[in-house]
DNA sequence: GCCCAGGAGCCCG
DNA sequence: CGGGCTCATGGG
């Protein structure tokens, strides 16, 4: 493994043998502890080697809430809004349509960017009440897409996501840390654009929703553990494999002494 | 205390 | 069209 070539396909069953079947995307009902009383711990909604979720049009509009939730925001307190919001019963289309955007921006807050995120989720609840989710799960993945993209809140990486993960269509994701593990890799130029990235995916990859589903997911979770913005290269398994294997840089330690606090 | 997180829109050149 | 700015909580 370590004198093959560095390939988006090998990448991916390297991910896979390293990582396993990550099973996206994490639904509530799937919580085995539900609502943790300590407010921490993982999220545990995850179902590896299951691909028949979503199932119900309940399940689609919680992963579109959790697309938005989730914008620039860990997973961790998406999850809690998402949590609170099912605590209140609103995971319903017309629920939240009805609600005050102060309200539902406070049911959210752990989120961050909450009062964004309510205009964004009310918008969605708008778009949903016209263009029911039945309808759209008939429609074509490019309209659909550009439906999606005509919401005001939902730009191409939410919109690949729902495609993805809510409508099961074979979409490649695009994230920072999908642009960021391939620049480190030396697979793409650094400045790439989200559709060069994605028709990389697309002509490189076989398009097969399972793989689609569990590369990102596969991305994801390298990221978040290894190949972070301050990257841990040293105990990174695909360390020998990185053209970039990033010396860190001390951070700017440019300030100067803390002023002594006033008490 | 600090950095960072499963982005998007808007504004400006 | 692309870079810079804003939005904001909470975990490590």
């Amino acid at each position: 493994m370590n004198n093959q070539a560095l390939t988006l396909e090998f990448l991916y069953e390297s991910l896979y043998t390293q990582y396993g079947p990550q099973g996206w995307w994490p639904l509530l009902k799937l919580n085995k502890f539900n609502v943790n009383p300590t407010g921490r711990g993982k999220f545990t909604g995850y179902h590896p080697n299951e691909y028949e979720f979503p199932n119900d049009e309940k399940d689609i509009f919680e992963i579109m809430l959790g697309t938005i939730l989730t914008q620039n925001t860990s997973w961790i307190n998406a999850e809690k809004a998402l949590a609170n919001l099912e605590k209140y019963s609103m995971l319903d289309i017309h629920k939240i349509d009805l609600l005050s955007l102060e309200k539902l921006a406070l049911l959210i807050k752990s989120s961050g960017f909450y009062n964004q995120k309510a205009i964004k989720i009310r918008n969605l609840t708008n778009f949903l009440i016209k263009n029911p989710i039945d309808h759209l799960s008939h429609q074509n993945t490019d309209i659909l897409r550009q439906k999606l993209l005509a919401v005001n809140g939902i730009g191409q990486e939410t919109a690949d996501c729902i495609l993805l993960y809510a409508f099961k269509k074979p979409i490649f994701v695009i994230d920072a840390y999908t642009k960021r593990l391939l620049s480190r890799l030396d697979l793409i130029p650094p400045e790439s654009t989200y559709q060069f990235c994605q028709n990389l995916f697309h002509n490189n990859i076989p398009i097969n929703l399972e793989i689609y589903n569990e590369y990102h997911a596969l991305i994801v979770q390298h990221c978040t553990h290894f190949c972070r913005s301050q990257p841990l290269c040293s105990i990174c398994y695909l360390n020998l494999k990185c053209k970039k294997n990033i010396i860190l840089k001390p951070k700017s330690k440019k300030k100067q002494k803390k002023p002594p606090k006033i008490k």
